[in-house]
DNA sequence: CTTCCACAGGAAAAGCCGGGGT
DNA sequence: ACCCCGGCTTTTCCTGTGGAAG
């Protein structure tokens, strides 16, 4: 514990607070079994296993959308709600498996740890997920499903983009129940229905057309929420966090606004919320109020850049820096050429690759994507013709605190600078 | 209306890197 | 240990652009 003497400028800390009555509510994983506003979705989801309770064949699905809208939650609420439907149904008995593929990025894993989950649930040893022959893992894994005791199984690959392109495992489980495929799973014995969760838009075109023709046959998309969806979203979270009529009646609607127009995620809602409500306990305020959420939402804009800034390739960061030297020295906004010729000699300096004039023309671009650099077109005509002026487009130390941390152009930055310093004082 | 400036940015080739197979 | 392949970045080459000047 710190002396008492020595804390006589510090506060303390104390459990009481007007503001948060539990701030965890507004974590977006926090009470992972509710979900709202998707109830039109899930139930379009579940209607996709309406043969289960038929006893046929279940359809594969290819769930997509970003992340946070309610995907995995969602697959799990519906394979719950699936196996509570079937159990009181003659004949029929569902399992499902709900794997996570974050970090499994070969089809490798992906079947050897789908053995292991099959096994568990009779209790049996799991195998090593390493060191088999690759046809033996997949010849394990049929065995597995032609046992299960169940009628159907449903195995849910969450994160399916992760194993990339060797999408093996995705091309073997799709089809087994086809009396033509090489691993073959009678549909008598066990019926076999595949769902893959992704948040990659792009995945789904990637995947071998076979898998394609497979997998993606029936999609459910999730879309961002809309504004009026999130409000519910944070009117429902905002009961349980904040003590009574802490917030005004803006707040939402304003918090609401701001996360649809970000990002649509339910996360991004929920962050902001949470930082508009730091923002006033921190000021000892009575309220949070619409003026809270419009610095909160500032701040986090702010935080983004710099995060912008700091996950910029070496090259990206070098002519940030060379942007805030020119801007230094009341040279901005000015054109390509001049940019470039500072880049050249900061780029020389820290001692890297120098690219062509038309590569810093694309890192320009991407930086005026991300809000770094803001362009106005100039068009002298036949007398100078037509070019971009780039200035900055955020403020200077937040640019400079996302370079931070890059010990390569901070130091030869640094370095530079002393040098500079020493020949002004000779 | 036409011309013309000088860069923007598209397209494709070239180069580079990491992973998987042999 | 080596090579090949696919994906990604960079370079090269070149066409497009829109207002000012004539």
């Amino acid at each position: 514990m710190i002396a008492p003497n020595m804390t006589e400028g510090l506060g303390h800390l104390t459990p009481e607070d007007d503001i948060f009555c539990d701030e965890d509510v507004l974590r977006d994983d926090y009470d992972p079994d509710r979900i709202l506003e998707r109830d039109e979705k899930l139930n379009e989801y579940l209607n996709m296993f309406r043969e289960v309770v038929r006893g046929k064949r279940p359809r594969n699905i290819f769930v997509y959308g970003p992340t946070g809208v309610g995907k995995t939650v969602g697959t799990r609420l519906v394979l719950d709600r699936l196996q509570e439907d079937v159990s009181d149904i003659q004949n029929i008995s569902v399992t499902t498996v709900h794997l996570e593929c974050k970090d499994l990025n070969t089809s490798y894993q992906v079947a050897a740890n789908l053995v292991n989950k099959l096994r568990n649930r009779t209790g049996r040893q799991s195998i090593s997920t390493t060191g088999h022959p690759e046809g033996s893992i997949y010849d394990m894994l049929f065995e597995e499903l032609r046992n299960i005791p169940q009628t159907h199984v449903i195995i849910a690959l969450d994160e399916i983009d992760n194993i990339g392109t060797s999408d093996n495992v995705l091309y073997k489980l799709g089809r087994c129940n086809n009396r033509n495929s090489a691993e073959y799973v009678d549909p008598d014995e066990t019926k076999v229905g595949l769902v893959g969760v992704t948040n990659d838009g792009t995945f789904r075109d990637r995947l071998d057309s076979r898998v394609q023709s497979t997998l993606c046959d029936h999609e459910i998309h999730f879309p961002p929420y809309d504004a009026t969806e999130l409000r519910t979203i944070l009117a429902d979270r905002a009961v349980d966090a904040f003590h009574d009529d802490v917030c005004t009646e803006d707040v939402i609607p304003l918090v609401g606004a701001f996360a649809a127009q970000r990002s649509g995620y339910a996360r991004t809602a929920l962050d902001l919320l949470y930082t508009a409500g730091n923002l006033a306990t921190n000021e000892d305020a009575e309220q949070v109020t619409e003026e809270h959420v419009r610095r909160a939402e500032d701040k986090i804009q702010q935080g983004a850049i710099v995060t912008e800034v700091n996950q910029l390739s070496t090259q990206g960061k070098i002519v940030t820096l060379t942007l805030v030297r020119l801007h230094e020295e009341g040279e901005l906004p000015s054109k390509l050429d001049k940019i470039y010729a500072w880049y050249e000699t900061n780029a020389n300096k820290i001692d890297t690759d120098v690219v062509t004039p038309r590569t810093i023309n694309n890192i320009l671009n991407d930086l005026m994507l991300n809000g770094v650099v803001t362009t106005k077109e100039v068009n002298h005509g036949v007398k100078g013709g037509r070019f971009y002026k780039y200035d900055l487009g955020a403020n200077r130390d937040l640019l400079l605190e996302g370079l931070e941390g890059n010990s390569r152009i901070a130091e030869a930055d640094h370095r530079d600078r002393l040098k500079t310093n020493r020949s002004c004082v000779d």
